[in-house]
RNA sequence: GGGCGGGUGGCGGAAUCGGUAGACGCGUUGGUCUUAGGAGCCAAUGAUUAAGUUCGUAAGGGUUCGAGCCCCUUCCCGCCCACCA
């Protein structure tokens, strides 16, 4: 029979939604499986074949669990609000509603033809009032527990998207999604306190079954690190200077301090000397982006004329304003330790200021230790050192810890210890105290665009700030004609009277809406717990329909998420998990990143696939030349699915070849009925039973379909009889492939019930068929390998080395040789040493 | 500059533990069938050699009976972070 996929592959997807498979309903008798893809925004590009590697492996997972006696949910939806599908509707002068509708529809379509087992009923759409009406809600629990608050503050700015940008989206200070230049912009804006959390969403993510490298970006980006906070009392003046460091051991060797050129006590510092130049530098530094910043890698500063006071030792130190240091990390301001930072080294060196040396190197310490120093007397080691190292020229910081020098009753400590003494002396003194600081800023959820979800928040003369009662939510976006960014930075929504105006939910007196929408971040923070009770009218998510199928037991998708959505939705769960309103804390529990497919470009180079760059490939071209189940295959076999992997348009002929091979070997081969008599056979099966168990469990999908390749082509090179049963544990283990022709055979082979719908167990193998009574024994001499023998399991090493010796190529190999040594690996290998 | 991945035939990639390097597939070559073949089927396919052999996992060194895998040095590619005090 002619292997023809476009006679079938439809007729089975129909079947499948006739019979509702893939719905998931809750029952208790199976155990539960949460398989989710990150849900894509609706393109009017469509999908590509990159987009469908990720959504056939979780679907390869899906149906495997299936078939395994879970029960599975397998959910699809659309991140339909935010910038890519607004940019994309005002770029077809049309309105976003309908660029979403005719997007959606299309990838559908595309999704539906991909043979994946989605649960539509279960579809979200984040864009639609049902839904966006409960994000809103997620919001005001934010501002219910204290999380969301406003605060008028420099953001970050994308001029090209006319609005704000949580730091996430800051990458290389351009804009995630534009590569604009990103600038700094005055507004008052809502923020999610998420730098809450952060000693949380280090410590829980310990434990997730995440990629390493997540884990590591996630926390880095977090940025936990451990110091101290010290006051500088400020000559001739009232104002302390607060500064944090990680390096309180190195307080001695202050020569200056730095101050952010923003930062607030920089105006009232300035001499009069200095102000003029000091405003100069204050204006210069302020139009600098982030990455102008990155591009002029010499310092630049300003000394402001003041001066502060070390509280150690009373020195004092020059105040100067420097770009270097950042006005959002830590105080603002730093002490300068030029000896032990680079960053301060090269400062001191462009402006001239003094380097003072307070920590030796362990390799100084050492030859202190042999001259007999006693490092308990600190004027012993300051005068020591100085006599053997204080002359010696110093050529660039020393950043690594050591012991002190130079510093008080501490010198001779070891700089580990130092730090805490230093610590404990300035708490004694009410001047300083331990701190931990995290890199983390709180979220920027306001986005001044208009496809979103309006804030939830009304601005009333007489009772301020009032959050939207639940009852009257959704607040409905306007359906307007012109919705274009402004930016000036005040959101569309802005110009909209009807919208604006508004009453006071509180006291009813004429009041106005917030008219910014929250960032689509917020949609997908919570989306997969609406997946679970998609279809709870009163409520976000009914608890029992959680408890059951929460949190995700797979994730599957782009790293590009792995400081962005999957740092949010983790700190949305904690909030919820803090409101009683779930009962865990992480959503996800095992996380997958699937690499990209890259192609050769238009730019000549390999490159990510996709419709701009001129090197996609669209999957229906595919399906009607090859079938989905062929597609399906080549993008498991193409490579390891967590790494990037390259299309070949040729390759897909291989794995339709297979597809083929296998259709004529069970349509057209004789196949005998019962269970399997050929020893070979089962022999031959059941290791690859385990092989394709086995690479199924650690999602090694591209060895899985090799080793399905490799059992055909035994059972079809044997040219000889089948038993039904090998045939049909070979259709099982491939049905989560190639669904369409795993079914279509097993009609084919009498089965009255589908495939998936009777759920045949899944074949495991037996160790009773794997046994052998011969090996092949590897002969090696000096490591080389000069002979297979086939030997009998029941030899002794003995035995073997007497067999193995009598072959004449191993004996003409030895002779005149002594045997040194003989190394036997059982069952596998004989090395002869011999010199 | 820092961190994390990688580097294996003409190509994509295999190789659970340190034990036969190159599975599987593409491509190529030859054969077969055919009116035809850009279909199918069969066979060969790392380099070298007439063969035995020898050489081969970015380069160099080390540990080991034995290294793609472990250790050291260097180079190249990718990603992430980047003046974070």
């Amino acid at each position: 029979m002619l292997y023809d996929p476009s006679a079938f592959e439809q007729k089975w997807r129909d079947i499948w939604e006739e019979k509702g498979l893939h719905h998931a309903v809750k029952n208790d008798k199976r155990p539960k499986y949460y398989c989710l893809d990150m849900f894509p925004y609706p393109s009017g590009e469509g999908l590509h074949v990159g987009h469908w590697r990720g959504y056939v492996l979780s679907d390869v997972v899906s149906r495997y669990m299936t078939l395994n006696g879970y029960q599975v949910l397998h959910p699809m939806g659309w991140d339909a609000f935010g910038l890519p599908a607004e940019n994309a509707a005002i770029k077809k002068k049309i309105h976003p509603v309908d660029q979403t509708l005719a997007a959606t529809t299309n990838m559908r379509r595309q999704l539906k033809d991909m043979g994946s087992m989605y649960d539509w009923e279960r579809e979200v759409n984040s864009s639609t009032p049902e839904y966006y009406k409960w994000t809103q809600w997620t919001f005001l629990k934010a501002y219910e527990l204290g999380l969301a608050y406003k605060k008028d503050s420099p953001i970050n700015w994308c001029p090209s998207c006319a609005t704000g940008l949580a730091d996430e989206e800051v990458k290389d200070g351009r804009c995630e999604r534009c590569d604009s230049v990103v600038t700094k912009k005055n507004l008052s804006q809502w923020f999610f306190a998420i730098s809450k959390y952060a000693q949380r969403l280090i410590d829980d993510i310990k434990d997730l079954d995440w990629p390493e490298k997540v884990k590591k970006m996630q926390t880095d980006w977090i940025g936990r690190s451990e110091g101290a906070k010290v006051t500088f009392k400020l000559e001739g003046c009232e104002d302390t200077l607060e500064i944090f460091t990680t390096r309180p051991d190195t307080l001695y060797g202050v020569s200056y301090m730095v101050l952010a050129p923003e930062h607030e006590l920089v105006a009232k510092l300035t001499s009069d000397a200095q102000r003029e130049e000091v405003e100069k530098y204050v204006a210069y530094a302020s139009t600098k982006s982030a990455v102008e910043r990155q591009e002029r890698r010499e310092k630049t500063g300003v000394f402001t004329g003041a001066y502060a006071l070390n509280p150690v030792n009373g020195q004092k130190v020059p105040i100067w304003i420097a770009d270097y240091v950042l006005m959002d990390y830590g105080t603002g301001a730093i002490m300068a330790v030029p000896a032990h930072d680079e960053r301060d080294w090269e400062f001191a060196k462009a402006f001239n200021l003094p380097i003072r040396q307070v920590v030796m190197s362990a390799a100084q310490a050492e030859a202190l230790r042999k001259d007999g120093i006693d490092f308990s007397d600190s004027q012993a080691v300051d005068k020591a050192w100085q006599e053997k190292f204080g002359a010696e020229p110093y050529e660039e910081a020393y950043c690594e810890y050591g012991v002190m020098v130079n510093s008080q009753e501490f010198s001779g400590c070891k700089t580990e210890e130092g730090k805490k003494a230093v610590i404990a002396k300035l708490e004694k003194a009410g001047i300083g105290k331990a701190v931990v600081n995290y890199r983390l800023r709180d979220w920027l959820i306001s986005r001044q665009r208009y496809w979103g979800a309006p804030i939830p928040m009304v601005y009333c003369d007489k009772c301020g700030i009032v959050p939207v009662p639940e009852d009257q939510l959704p607040v409905l976006l306007p359906h307007v004609k012109s919705y274009e960014p402004s930016g000036t930075g005040a959101s569309p929504l802005a110009a909209i009277d009807s919208f604006v105006n508004t009453a006071c939910p509180k006291c009813g007196a004429p009041a106005k809406r917030d008219t910014d929408t929250l960032s689509q971040w917020i949609c997908s923070s919570w989306y997969y717990l609406r997946y679970a009770s998609y279809d709870c009218k009163d409520k976000a998510w009914r608890r029992e329909d959680i408890d059951y199928w929460n949190p995700v037991d797979l994730y599957v998708g782009g790293i590009e998420h792995a400081v962005l959505h999957l740092l949010y939705s983790r700190f949305y769960t904690k909030m919820f998990y803090d409101l009683g309103l779930v009962g865990f804390k992480e959503p996800f529990k095992r996380l997958f990143n699937q690499g990209m497919i890259t192609r050769m470009a238009n730019s000549g180079r390999l490159e990510k696939m996709s419709k701009s760059k001129g090197n996609s490939v669209n999957p229906d071209d595919l399906v009607k030349k090859y079938g989905t189940d062929a597609l399906r295959s080549y993008l498991l076999f193409i490579g390891p699915p967590e790494m990037d992997a390259e299309w070949n348009d040729s390759g897909i002929e291989g794995v339709y070849r297979w597809l083929r091979r296998v259709w004529t070997l069970v349509t057209e081969g004789e196949i005998t009925e019962g269970a399997e008599k050929d020893g070979e056979v089962l022999k031959v099966s059941h290791k690859y039973i385990k092989r394709v168990n086995e690479d199924l469990s650690r999602l090694h999908l591209n060895t899985m379909v090799a080793s399905l390749m490799e059992w055909a082509n035994f059972l079809i090179g044997r040219k000889a009889p089948v038993s039904r049963e090998t045939v049909e544990q070979y259709l099982i283990m491939l049905a989560p492939v190639a669904p369409h022709m795993a079914e279509e055979l097993w009609a084919f082979l009498g089965h009255k019930e589908g495939l998936f719908e009777s759920r045949p167990a899944w074949p495991q193998h037996e160790e009773k068929h794997l046994h052998e009574d011969d090996f092949n024994l590897v002969v090696q001499i000096n490591g080389k390998v000069r002979e297979n023998v086939r030997v009998s399991k029941a030899l002794s090493k003995e035995e073997l080395e007497e067999v193995i010796k009598a072959r004449p190529k191993i004996a003409a190999a030895l002779e005149g040789k002594t045997l040194r040594k003989v190394v036997y690996v059982p069952g596998k290998l004989m090395n002869l040493v011999v010199g």
